[in-house]
DNA sequence: GTCTATAACGTGATAGAC
DNA sequence: GTCTATCACGTTATAGAC
């Protein structure tokens, strides 16, 4: 009976201050996925998540114990969040091989551009602590199993695609488009690229990296 | 008179203690360039280095006055030697374009094997720092002037070359070289590589990537 | 040049009032 | 739940002896 009534307050609230306003749970970690993506575990201060939330300092710790296990809530969703519309597409039994090449493209940039620190901070955290995170997430299973990986096996035993490796075709596609990101600063200087310009150029390559992709595994 | 002495003394200094036995200047600099690669400048605190370096912290800020004034000479090397090989190959009179990329390939991932912490370190660098380094050091100067960039203009122009932005071209031999180091701890997750192993598909890179490339940019 | 000891400061975390 | 005040600790940097 208590259980049921604390259950059913948690929805009312989750669900109510979602509409209206953050609950100042969500307004901490919305604070900290914000900065820590800017500046990472190390160099951010639990004080500059407070200011950012809004908040006062000591609630950060009344609502998540420490800076420590608020990072680790916010690294795994981040890297849950990471693959998940990589999934959707690769997983989609109406699409061919080449459609689901044209698909990522589209859906992997979109989730980037609206997410562009998402994959430094990512690569710079995961070599901190030993990858455990990567094995939880199930990042393996999910490609191993994935009908664009049945796909890409049956395309090279029909000679349709090139044999090679899985991975270091994986690793291509996961290059073309996130290497830009992760390289920004850099590739700004070198191009002389304003941010719109920057973006631009991710726009186009959505277009560009299937056709790339597919030259690169084209046969002969 | 002085001056003459100081500077002959100095040169002595130099040659004769980098075969026998590094400066105490040079081991900490090289304990820096360690400890910074490995874990970035927030994370690393001077008694690391100062460890990494078998000196006592104390001499750390009397030869570099501060933690970030090491970190900055650090950082500009770091800067100068990424693009160094690369530049090297590229401006090499006396080899075709394919031959360039080819070059650039092999010499460019034995670089990153040999540093396999730098790419990632540099890029999350850069990013703190509005990006004066990157004008320092002329990178986009070197490329723009670049034997290897007039080759691919004149590709284009001659239909050799399928007609792109050479920031694009330019983007995509980085990324197939540098995403793997940068994202190695994702990829051995996903792979379930050793180190030996994740090794060895880098030395295959060195063979394959100049073929992909070259595929990307063929006309039709 | 190299060391020990310590100053000066910043940061994560908590106590306790409201 | 939220705040102010403060503690406890780690870190950079320096003073001063050798």
């Amino acid at each position: 009976m208590f259980f049921l009534f604390t259950f059913v307050a948690e929805m009312k609230n989750t669900k109510e201050i979602a509409v209206v306003d953050p609950s100042t749970e969500d307004k901490i970690k919305n604070a900290a996925r914000a900065v820590f993506y800017k500046k990472g575990f190390a160099a951010t201060r639990t004080r500059d998540i407070a200011e950012e939330a809004g908040i006062n300092l000591a609630l950060l710790n009344y609502y998540f114990r420490s800076k420590e296990k608020l990072f680790d809530i916010i690294m795994l969703e981040t890297l849950q969040g990471f693959f998940k519309s990589m999934q959707t597409v690769f997983n989609n039994m109406e699409t061919n091989f080449e459609e689901k090449i044209d698909a990522v493209a589209v859906s992997y940039i979109d989730f980037v551009l609206a997410n562009p620190d998402v994959p430094l901070f990512l690569m710079s955290e995961l070599k901190m602590d030993p990858e455990e995170l990567v094995k939880k997430v199930g990042t393996k299973e999910m490609l191993m199993k994935s009908h664009f990986l049945k796909q890409f096996q049956q395309g090279m035993k029909e000679g349709k695609i090139v044999v090679m490796n899985p991975l270091h075709f994986f690793t291509n596609l996961m290059s073309l488009m996130l290497f830009p990101f992760i390289a920004s600063p850099m590739l700004k200087g070198i191009g002389d690229l304003s941010q719109k310009q920057f973006n631009d150029m991710m726009q186009e390559r959505k277009k560009l990296i299937p056709i790339w992709i597919k030259a690169m595994i084209k046969p002969l």
